[in-house]
RNA sequence: UGGGGUAUCGCCAAGCGGUAAGGCAACGGAUUCUGAUUCCGUCAUGCGGAGGUUCGAAUCCUCCUACCCUAGCCA
């Protein structure tokens, strides 16, 4: 996290007072209903940064008490992103492992008499309940004694009622301000098989009680959630009390991420994956951890982000555009520069022998000199991107056209003398000419140029397929968001034939064009596909 | 309408009574065999508004306004 955020205020004055004897101890807990993605990174960079700050601990807890919603599948795309990111926890946990214990704890509120259990459905509970101007009302179930409470609860437990039909509840407050203080459920009947406790038990405690055992029992200090969570502290804070815990950990909320142009609601992502408007989760225009590591980003990108957006209680949105520049920041001197011509056009160097080729060197990353050179194959008919020429140029441009002379990247200078067309007027190629003097390297340096263009062998040039997103959400001009169903746009283009070994995963620059990744799962033999991780950002527009 | 929160540059965000950090974006200009990078420079007499306390307020007090969360047997 930047250099210091309210957190760690709070956690040094807990430190100053000896509030934990100078623990810090973290958790992430996700519940394993689905995939983690951005806005999940922000809460595990905190966490685990925090505890890394204070020489504390980190856990890894799934908070799986639904069975209902949660699945074995998500267990394991939760630990690999987590360890992609470049974290390690403490421990790996489940609240499910707690079952016992929070069973026993509820059997204990109960016989003090803080619990009860409650006959009534669910809508009903819903209609004593109040509403946010109106006390609710007391449930006809709240005085019954003690030992029938925990009769019932044992039934509860025992499988002898069907879902809906019992609730355990909290008796705190019918009248309270806070409607999550007005006797909340504590426990429902569920029969429904569980990832991790399988058939053992029908009966499954509600977040706000088990949230708070869970810390507990972990010995957590410090319990980080997001906002909307604020209203349940002091039933977090009352079940603790009341089970007497001995310095309870806190509850601190911050603000969730939100990023402009991305969908992070779960909900929506998942209808994208199902109506197949997405390849999967792992689609490289998804805001998933998955997503962004098929997409070319990098662990360090995402943990640089989390570090610069910062951490507070002010709702905010974060522009998409300060993850992009993380990655370039990241990528800039570690991935190695390409050439790659997008919408190609033949060029032929007039005064070039023919059936001669011969090999320039070019820098393989000019941020990174240690990172050396390489040969390419330069000869008489090349390729050229298909925006470094304009036949009529734009005031300011400065790449080909006609009678104008630019670099070809390590190799010469090249002047273009006519545009070729074809009986119905279409271009075909550009017929320029070279002087021997240039070459790239020779120290020349009677003149010089203003644009320099890059370019691909034509007979050595590879075709590779070339994938570029656009943001899934965009702006509608109204002030909101809308799907943006052309988020994908292929191309095929002409790669240097160093292109050829690409390994699924591999990163590039594509020189002028932006960074690129061999898709991992697309990406096989002779066929190589990339995808577009960011572009470059450029001055100049077309 | 109850309760709980939040308001500092276009976007994030420090600041915690001593006279507005930083990042992203933007805009100038220099260098450049990537119009990239790098580099220099510009970018809040102002901290949601109005009062008040103080020698001094983004920071304390009062009132007001806007926005977010909240009435699951979800988390």
């Amino acid at each position: 996290m930047s250099e210091t955020n309210f957190i760690h205020n709070i956690i040094d004055k807990d430190l100053q007072t000896q509030k934990y004897g100078g623990r810090v101890y973290t958790r992430f807990p996700p519940e394993p209903n689905g995939y983690l993605h951005i806005g999940h990174a922000k809460s595990i960079c905190l966490n685990f940064t925090t505890a890394k700050k204070y020489s504390g601990k980190c856990n890894l807890r799934y908070d799986d008490t639904n069975p209902v919603k949660e699945d074995v599948e998500y267990v394991d795309s939760i630990e690999n992103d987590v360890k992609w990111l470049g974290f390690d926890w403490e421990k790996r946990l489940f609240a499910s492992d707690y079952f016992d214990r929070m069973y026993e704890c509820a059997v204990h509120l109960v016989k003090k008499g803080k619990a009860f259990v409650c006959d009534l459905t669910a809508d009903e509970i819903k209609e004593y309940r109040g509403t946010l101007t109106q006390p609710g009302r007391e449930s006809p179930y709240r005085d019954r004694g003690v030992s029938e409470n925990l009769q019932l609860f044992e039934e509860m437990k025992a499988g002898k009622y069907a879902d809906g039909e019992k609730v355990l509840r909290a008796k705190i407050d019918m009248s309270s301000p806070n409607i999550n203080m007005r006797d909340p459920v504590i426990y429902r009947i569920a029969h429904s098989s569980h990832h991790n406790t399988g058939d053992k038990w029908c009966i499954y405690p509600m977040y706000d009680y088990a949230h708070p055992i869970e810390d507990a029992i972990e010995g957590i200090t410090h319990s980080i959630c997001t906002l909307e969570f604020e209203d349940h502290r002091p039933l977090y804070d009352w079940t603790l009390q009341e089970l007497d815990w001995p310095t309870p950990p806190q509850q601190i909320e911050f603000a969730r991420l939100n990023l402009t142009n991305t969908v992070m609601s779960k909900r929506y992502l998942k209808a994208l994956v199902d109506d197949k408007k997405v390849d999967g989760w792992d689609d490289p225009r998804m805001p998933t951890i998955a997503g962004l590591r098929r997409r070319g980003y990098t662990p360090e990108a995402i943990r640089d982000f989390c570090e610069r957006i910062g951490v507070s209680k002010a709702n905010s949105t974060v522009d998409v555009g300060l993850l992009e520049h993380c990655v370039r920041e990241d990528l800039k001197t570690k991935v190695p520069s390409k050439n790659v011509v997008f919408d190609p056009i033949k060029v032929v160097i007039t005064n070039y022998p023919d059936n001669e080729t011969e090999e320039v060197e070019v820098e393989n990353n000019k941020e990174a000199p240690e990172m050396g050179n390489r040969m390419l194959p330069f000869g008489r008919e090349l390729y050229i991107d298909g925006e470094d020429f304009m036949e009529i140029p734009e005031k300011k441009y400065f790449r080909m056209f006609p009678g104008n002379e630019v670099r070809f990247k390590g190799a010469y200078f090249i002047t273009c003398n006519e545009a070729v067309r074809n009986a119905d007027g279409q271009l075909t190629e550009l017929h320029c000419s070279y002087d021997p003097a240039t070459k790239s390297g020779s120290g020349f340096d009677g003149r010089k140029v203003k644009g320099t263009v890059h370019w691909v062998e034509a007979r050595t040039a590879i075709p590779v397929k070339v994938r570029i997103y656009d943001y899934l959400m965009v702006e509608n001009g109204q002030g909101d968001s809308e799907l943006n169903l052309d988020s994908l746009k292929e191309t095929v283009a002409y790669a240097e034939p160093s292109l050829k070994d690409a390994k699924p995963g591999e990163r590039f620059q594509f020189f002028r064009h932006g960074y690129y990744i061999a898709d991992e799962k697309l990406t096989a033999g002779s066929e190589k596909v990339f995808n577009q991780i960011v572009d470059l950002k450029s001055s100049w527009k077309k």
